[in-house]
DNA sequence: GCCTGTCTTTGCGCTGGCGCAAACAAGATG
DNA sequence: CATCTTGTTTGCGCCAGCGCAAAGACAGGC
């Protein structure tokens, strides 16, 4: 699948929308392009030439990044109205990190010249991109501080704490997180290993913080989590 | 000090000039105001209300972040031509980090309105500016994935390259490093301890990679130093 | 309903790196 | 030149967290 994008869905909440007109609204969305991935499929890989930048429209992306012995960490989970790839369209680089789909998801992507064109005649998309870049920023900035200063177990409240804010969905027990998340995915966001995950969320889930199975994680105290994180 | 800039220097080179007309460029001076601060002075303090963008003219600046225990990181330091708390232009937000003056510093401030009205009459600024914000990304999922992954003393060695490449000047034994650092600078910049960095470079002295005094790194074998930092 | 593959748990031993303490070095001050 | 301050080195003990290994749990396919 592979169409043009008309005005609907969840686009209109993203936030390099704020503040265009009708008319520039549709006039970015017409020189995107709509792509559908099926589930598991990688939008592109770290280092391949960046030629495209994506918003999600539908569905969830797993960002990740991998170093030179093929350590991998995973950088960020986006979902619905969120971008990556942004320095596609403003340098001339490769991809920075690897995008897979989660879940069926649809994106629209543009290109560098056509968003620059956009820019130039519409200023504020680029006060936009600004805006989204610099939330990355400072979410990359805070988890560094993070990993650097914290002990593990903090960081792993505080990942799930990103991840229940991001994909979190009310249920009877507690808040879900909407993402199939192994102990490994979340030992690869939180800078640790799969063993020391499993240990720490066995010893929550004693305190009743949490229940979890299988690749989920209900949180039932984010109060606890939140205080923990904070004091360790 | 605290004056009106005028074309000089070596503002010019900075990225945020790129392809700007000379009219442009003159315009986007004047609405800045330029302040000289001593050496050790703060420039701002994270978690004050952002006001201002600041471009370094002239002079060195230590950027820093805190954590709620009050442990300390260093973001990274950045000189002549660099930017930095592009966050006030375009979120109501604190800064996030805090700025220091090494050197006497001269810098390049403008606000939210003034820098907004700009980039709408020259959005060229913004696409300079979203380059800029795109390699501090760069940079620091770089270092999130390597604290992450790597041991410390691969870590150190990127760090002491990194600077290097930043503020390093020959000399004939070597490569300086033409910032003031202490041990605990280091360790601040790559996520470990003043006694490890210690350690570090004095087995690294030993091997000739480097000649280190108080406060001051010379490189001497810079080649050593990338193949340990991607091999271990 | 059984089998297979993937995910999770937990015991156990090990080690990378932390951090105290104490001695030493190098500028700064007067 | 003597003193003071601030930075550096290094020995030593310790522990947070890693990672193997082996067993257990769950889900999907046929």
């Amino acid at each position: 699948m592979d169409t043009n994008p008309h005005q609907s869905d969840s686009l209109h909440q993203s936030e390099i929308f704020i503040g265009l007109t009708r008319e520039q609204n549709a006039a970015l969305l017409k020189e995107g392009r709509s792509i559908t991935f099926q589930p598991k499929s990688i939008l592109f890989h770290q280092g391949d030439p960046a030629k495209h930048c994506y918003l999600v429209n539908q569905g969830r992306l797993k960002l990740t990044k991998l170093n030179e012995q093929g350590r991998e960490v995973i950088i960020g989970y986006i979902g619905a109205g969120e971008l990556t790839a942004v320095t596609a369209l403003f340098k001339n680089r490769n991809y920075l990190v690897t995008a897979e789909s989660l879940e069926e998801t649809e994106v629209i992507g543009w290109d560098k010249p056509k968003m620059i064109h956009l820019i130039h005649q519409y200023p504020d998309i680029a006060i936009n991109l600004l805006g989204i870049v610099l939330e990355r920023i400072d979410d990359m900035q805070h988890r560094y501080l993070e990993v650097c200063t914290e002990y593990v177990d903090q960081r792993i409240a505080r990942s799930l704490l990103r991840l229940m804010r991001r994909a979190g969905s009310k249920t009877r027990d507690g808040i879900l997180i909407d993402i199939a998340l192994s102990r490994q995915n979340i030992a690869d966001y939180s800078g640790t290993t799969l063993y020391t995950v499993s240990r720490t969320l066995s010893a929550w889930e004693k305190n009743g913080w949490i229940k979890s199975g299988r690749e989920q994680i209900v949180i039932t105290n984010p109060h606890a989590l939140v205080q923990f994180a904070e004091t360790g």
